[in-house]
RNA sequence: GCGCCUAUAGCUCAGCGGACAGAGCAUCGGUCUUCGGAACCGAGGGUCGUGGGUUCGAAUCCCUCUAGGCGCGCCA
């Protein structure tokens, strides 16, 4: 286990042993003890955890928080790496590190056994994390780029977390809107070949659908003309359909996305699924016929309203073929945990979803639903549409191509997925200059370019003495580097990857604080330049698995 | 009408029960004969939307109101 969550662990463990024995000789009246933990204060002077426990007891106790304080904190026995505790007011416990033990974590992330910033908290229970799961009826925009990133982000984190974790994207091949592409594609089709067609009134009039239709042409000619009708449809629709999940496919390569699983919803007709989920709903009581229709009773379960599963028809509603499919996860796959990215155009579904978890003998709580707020796209403050049924659209290729991947994912990530945003394009190539990505890369360029030097100067240095590092900037720096394996703990808490953005903002700056203050290569003490060297080499490493948590490039060089 | 999200410095956003509310950009003022100036240091700038409540302690939790966004189909 790493390091830092070993010595977190041990201070809880020291503190609680503490409290009980302060209760046992009397100097505190015995009062059930809260949750013991410590945090980091985000001020530096307050040392590098603390605890407020003092506080959480006086309530009860009716003792002064800050005498509280100091009697637990006598009975602390530290370990080896503590350097200083002391109680502050109004009743805190301030732990401080011993800069020595600081200066050996460097070593210690140096190590190769172990990838730093991995922690041992999922123990490899199997997490399914499904995002983007766009429509293939068109190209994807900047809003389903927010949810690529965020849910690709989180695969790595989790990963990083000790999860087994799989990636999938589920593609909505059946029902009304893929008829409704099918019979767009082939009016396109037609008229692309000279013939009189109309589009759809429910069409999608995309400008992209033209370009489809030409590209079919291209290839395979007037053999769909040749065809009945209905049967022309269906297969110029499968084969339009391929084509643009390929197109998606590649976008989503672009911004460094990848699937382990393309999962098709009409699979799960296919194999009999649909079929097999819905009779257990109804032996389970939750099925319900009125209004020519069948309804899952939701209702019963907590709901507002029923929905409609079946309708009168007998064909299956969006939401049933959803039922079906976390069946498939939960049930049939059989996944620990299932975390889900919707727009915010989705969120009433959420609960009902879990409401059908619950019916499905799951508990809710395996099933982690994420909404990320809506992105709207500017170009120079100018509204633009992004709508796929009319019109045109910026794609987010486009958007890719002309700020960039790594830009994109940092000005994705570094906001939380609950607050709506601008993406103004006019903005992000005009901020690229003083972009924090750049910022954050150009500390990893930088100290590539240092280690280069020393490469040069046929200074090795892993024989270095990290011990002499026991300057302001060094341990800062250190210090910096011990957050990232909480930075990842909470992220799997908390579900928000935004704070691996903000994080290495942090860390770049500190490290170019330090630069500025500490000459690395220098000729007059060698012993000195091998630890600082040994440093930095750490601090590239951190700064590098950060970026590739995020999906982004560490340049060697810009 | 109901549900969810949001409101924090001029702008874009962190912080989500603890110690004087932080960062980037912008503004103003400094730092370079040595490792990459896409850098560093400093200053100004905030009644944390409003009004209540809970708590030893609230930007953070609960309620009211205001403003903005998204939902509330036998579309997906």
């Amino acid at each position: 286990m790493t390091e830092i969550i070993k010595v977190r662990q041990k201070l809880i463990d020291a503190l609680r042993q503490a409290a009980g024995q302060a209760q046992e000789t009397g100097k505190l009246p015995q009062v059930p003890l809260p949750e013991v933990s410590v945090e980091r204060p985000q001020n530096p002077e307050h040392g590098d955890y603390a605890t407020s426990l003092p506080l959480k007891l006086a309530r009860a106790t009716g003792l002064r928080p800050l005498d509280i304080a100091g009697s637990i904190a006598e009975l602390i026995t530290p370990g080896p790496e503590v350097a200083s505790i002391t109680v502050a007011p109004p009743g805190f416990i301030n732990f401080t590190f011993k800069d020595d033990w600081l200066s050996q974590q460097v070593d210690s992330i140096l190590s190769p056994d172990e990838t730093y910033g991995n922690i041992d908290l999922g123990h490899h229970r199997r997490v399914q994390i499904e995002f983007v799961s766009v429509n293939p009826t068109g190209p994807l925009h900047v809003g389903h780029g927010r949810g690529a990133i965020l849910g690709s982000t989180l695969a790595n984190v989790m990963t990083a977390a000790g999860f087994d974790v799989e990636t999938e994207y589920y593609i909505n091949d059946s029902g009304s809107q893929i008829d409704a592409f099918s019979r767009s594609l082939f009016a396109r089709y037609q008229q692309s070949l000279g013939v009189n067609a109309e589009m759809p009134a429910e069409g999608y009039f995309g400008s992209y659908m033209v370009a489809l239709a030409r590209d079919i042409v291209a290839e395979q000619g007037d053999t769909f003309l040749k065809l009945p009708a209905p049967e022309a449809v269906s297969r110029i629709g499968q084969l339009g359909l391929s084509k643009m999940t390929d197109q998606i496919r590649q976008d989503l390569k672009l911004l460094g996305v990848s699937f382990d699983v393309w999962f098709s919803e009409k699979s799960l007709y296919e194999q009999g699924q649909f079929k097999k989920v819905m009779a257990l709903l109804q032996q389970g009581g939750y099925l319900a016929e009125k209004e020519s229709a069948t309804w899952f009773v939701s209702t019963a379960l907590g709901e507002d309203k029923d929905n409609v599963v079946l309708r009168g028809d007998g064909s299956a509603t969006y939401f049933a073929t959803d039922i079906a499919y976390h069946y498939n996860k939960f049930i049939e796959r059989k996944f620990d945990r299932v975390i889900n990215i919707w727009g915010a155009d989705h969120q009433g579904h959420v609960s009902r979803m879990k409401a059908v978890v619950g019916a499905l003998g799951v508990d809710p709580e395996q099933l982690k639903i994420i909404i990320s707020q809506m992105v709207t796209l500017r170009r120079g403050g100018e509204l633009v549409r992004i709508s796929k049924r009319s019109g045109d659209i910026i794609t987010l290729r486009e958007v890719v191509d002309e700020v960039g991947a790594d830009a994109c994912r940092f000005f994705f990530l570094s906001r939380s997925a609950d607050s709506q945003m601008d993406f103004d394009l006019e903005l992000a190539k005009k901020e690229s200059q003083d972009n924090p990505v750049y910022y954050v890369q150009y500390a990893h360029a930088r100290i590539a370019s240092i280690l280069r030097l020393a490469q040069g100067k046929k200074l090795s240095f892993g024989d270095g003495d990290v011990s002499l590092l026991a300057s302001e900037p060094e341990l800062a720096l250190v210090r910096k580097m011990l957050l990232l394996p909480e930075i990842v703990e909470t992220i799997v808490h908390t579900m928000e990857p935004h704070h691996l953005a903000h994080y290495a903002q942090d860390l770049a700056t500190v490290f170019h604080s330090f630069y500025k203050q500490c000459r690395v290569v220098s000729r007059d003490n060698e012993p000195l330049s091998k630890a600082r060297l040994k440093l930095v080499a750490a601090a590239k490493l951190v700064l590098s698995r950060t970026l590739r948590l995020m999906g982004m490039s560490a340049p060697e060089t810009m």
